[in-house]
DNA sequence: TATGCTGTTGATTGATCGTTCAACCATGTC
DNA sequence: GACATGGTTGAACGATCAATCAACAGCATA
């Protein structure tokens, strides 16, 4: 996992993985038949974590819905300082690298994105009440999605937390905003 | 350009770019001393074509700067319509591609994002007298780049258009709520 | 002690990788 | 015709790649 998350998946070597685990050849290929199928246990391992490894631990505390998923994202910016701006989402690397990817690979990518954004989903939608009324949720959380993924990308190019705090900012504003129209609806 | 853009720098051997451009690789090495001499210039095409190539065309009859923004936005959603969600942003594939760039690879991909985000803020700021007081116009420029980054990166992994349209769309509402904020304080 | 089973070892394989280079060709100059 | 120059040819190279496999080790059950 450290490894494709650090170097990508074509730029890990079998070699590297092994002298890593300080395992030999015949062990590896003896649980995983192909270099392919250790990347899809490792991006299953992604999916099935993103729950109890990464969205409970950042909402421990944490109650408001809204604030959630500020924390979530102040997770990634910690990923991104304390790494000189190398280390963001996994997941978006390899879903970028993986261009013809065969389709178990592109699946678990994709339930990877699907169980990230159906939890922030459930964010918002726990703060409905705070939303203008017929706000699709769910077209939210995939944009949130979306400005966590290119801020990542932006601070990774620029190696600069510049891009990734200026998406948040602004993605703050705008639930801001949601939230202001929401409550002069309610007034009426 | 067509190779890397398909399949990543990585994925594409140099027998490959010989066998498409019908060369012999001792023409190639003649131009181009590395494999990665190659990528620098094939980067530097985009990074100069981003404004002549790309913006331009996409803005020919469109008057209206924020309308521009969106232009530009459909040009991304066409390419990746027509593709079936594979071919999106190659500048942004290459970005998170390369994990450790040799520093002339990471400097022309930054300057590629620098030229985008330089020249949708003009836009921005064509368009300032119809937004809010102190918006920040280059935090705003990134934060567009971030939602079509990250929705080509949502669409080729989910195979579908949902997730950048989305993002399209929640911007737009996003500069609509803006303007509107700014006509209301005009007002005062 | 004998027999199977699960897992390990690590040298080895053939393919493919990026790169090289001596020979060669086309063209212009004197 | 001699020579220099800029560019091309393509077989070959060493390195590295993912993957293999016959031999072996640990450990249970018979």
């Amino acid at each position: 996992m450290r490894l494709f998350a650090e170097k990508g998946y074509g730029s890990t070597s079998v070699a590297d993985i092994l002298h890593e685990a300080g395992a030999n050849s015949g062990s590896l290929y003896h649980a995983f038949p192909t270099k392919q199928d250790l990347l899809v246990a490792v991006l299953e391992t992604y999916r099935s974590g993103i729950g109890p490894m990464l969205l409970e631990p950042a909402w421990a505390g944490v109650g408001d819905p809204i604030a959630r998923i500020f924390a979530l994202l102040a997770r990634y910016r910690e990923a991104l300082a304390s790494s000189d701006c190398v280390y963001g989402c996994p997941i978006g690397s390899l879903a970028l690298e993986l261009h013809e990817p065969d389709p178990p690979v592109r699946e678990v990518l994709a339930g990877s994105f699907e169980a990230w954004t159906a939890g922030v989903q459930g964010c918002l939608d726990a703060a409905r009440s705070r939303l203008p009324t017929g706000a699709d949720t769910r077209a939210l959380a995939q944009f949130i999605l979306s400005v966590m993924e290119g801020g990542v990308m932006q601070a990774r190019t620029h190696r600069s937390l510049e891009g990734f705090d200026a998406g948040v900012r602004l993605l703050g504003d705008y639930l801001q905003r949601l939230q202001a129209a929401a409550s002069l609806e309610e007034r009426t």
